[in-house]
RNA sequence: GCCCCGGUGGUCUAGCGGUCUAUGAUCCCGGCCUGUCGAGCCGGGUGCUCGGGUUCGAAUCCCGACCGGGGCGCCA
């Protein structure tokens, strides 16, 4: 460019870092530039020039906080490895369907403005609704277990989830993406797992195969689980954890400490994902089945992933009376739940489904350090904006 | 909500009672140079979160507020 223009040279030099410009020239090999290519301009034109300094570097040696950097998302995002996570993203997404989709699913959008929660009131967002209180959704769990009794048989529902709580940490935002999938006509727990199986394995490698070149930007190279998954019972749990010097009650929950220990332990057997089965029922919510041999315990499972939890699921309670002993027992307002009663009243199929973090597994999947990086616009406790 | 840590130019940092009219980098401005590099060289520019207090003296110590990072609880 210089040799052939030289105030093209000189004007092309003063342009702003980050401004959008269009340059016309001829595309010629090169073997010295890391593309392989270049381009001898003949003219170059800004369209939109960066107003400077930029409050975040881009192209710079130095970094940026991420409170920094999520204040100025889309010059974050600007970034190549940044936005690599979204098409990584994007493949499991696709995958997810695509899999599922296959296996006679039907993806359904459920209501995210709701008059009633799922799991008690302390968690929801709550609105104004023309005079009348209405929450975010916590959960699509209610409206998928009502479209067990239509017909629909298997459903998924990717879409947002709302909770409202103070939690900080770097696998908790207030706004998340929820993959629930819910399946009619099982008999057993056991059903759903290779439903929740194929779409993750199927996601897995997808990503590895089609997001080569992304996960090189981004030096992650997840391993393919072995399907299927391991199943470890509640109390094998326990025991590991005893075994490990933990002091652990029958029934009490896993706590975080413990789901690192299990964690490990399992990596160490090869399992980097694994079904953690058979929770006691106290500590569940309502619709969950309790177990027919020994009701102390229940038909459900969590889903762990790299020593973190990225799904929760189980077979539902489907019996109408049984639900509804459930649902006093755990002191819930049975009128506020009518709406969903309703689907159970006049047959519901025994059935059992999931939810599951999609944020958190692709922060997992990638070991993002936190999970606000597998989103574009991360909604935490104090922000809201952009 | 509880516990720990931290807030220094646009950005990322060093400094942790006087030697600070505050370090380095990046950035921006001006100039030079350049066949490949988030290139190099020279010169210049921009800063101690806020409010109280301690002290002869505070970026530095204490208290509070605000903001941020991490952990726990809870969960996806």
């Amino acid at each position: 460019m210089k040799k052939a223009n030289a105030d093209l040279f000189n004007r092309a030099s003063k342009i702003v870092r980050e401004s959008v410009v269009a340059a016309r020239g001829i595309v010629q090999p090169n073997r010295q530039v890391r593309n392989g290519w270049e381009l001898l301009a003949t003219s170059v034109d800004v369209l939109s020039p960066a107003a400077a300094p930029l409050p975040l570097p881009v192209a710079d040696k130095v970094g940026a906080d991420m409170d920094t950097r999520f204040d100025n998302r889309t010059l974050d995002l600007r970034k190549p490895e940044r936005r690599a996570i979204f098409h990584i993203r994007s493949l499991v997404e696709s995958a997810v369907r695509g899999y599922l989709g296959g296996q006679a699913f039907l993806e359904v959008h459920t209501p995210k403005l709701a008059g009633a929660g799922a799991e008690g009131g302390a968690t929801l967002f709550q609105t104004d609704y023309f005079g009348r209180r209405a929450y975010l959704s916590q959960s699509p769990q209610l409206y998928k277990q009502m479209l067990m009794s239509t017909g629909l048989d298997r459903v998924f529902e990717i879409a947002p989830a709302f909770r409202a709580e103070p939690s900080d940490t770097v696998r908790h935002v207030t706004e998340f993406t929820s993959f629930d999938g819910e399946v009619a006509w099982i008999e057993r727990q056991e059903d759903v797992f290779a439903f929740l199986e194929g779409a993750v394995d199927q996601a897995i490698q997808r990503v590895r195969v089609d997001g080569k070149a992304e996960l090189e930007l981004l030096q992650a190279s997840p391993e393919r689980p072995k399907v299927p998954f391991k199943r470890l019972a509640y109390r094998e749990a326990l025991e590991i954890l005893r075994g490990g010097g933990k002091r652990v009650r029958d029934g009490d929950d896993i706590d975080t400490e413990g789901e690192k220990l299990l964690g490990q332990s399992m990596a160490k057997e090869g399992h980097a994902m694994y079904f953690l089965t058979g929770y006691p029922a106290a500590i569940k919510p309502f619709y969950v089945m309790a177990d027919a041999d020994d009701p102390q315990y229940s038909y459900s499972f969590d889903l762990e992933y790299k020593g973190d939890e990225m799904a929760s699921g189980g077979q539902r309670e489907h019996r109408y009376d049984q639900l509804l002993q459930r649902m006093k027992e755990k002191g819930l307002n049975v009128e506020n739940f009518d709406f969903y009663l309703k689907a159970f009243r006049y047959g519901m199929p025994p059935h059992g489904g999931w939810g599951f973090g999609l944020d958190r597994f692709v922060q997992k999947l990638l070991d993002l350090p936190n999970i606000r990086e597998a989103i574009l616009f991360p909604r935490d406790r104090t922000r809201l904006i952009p």
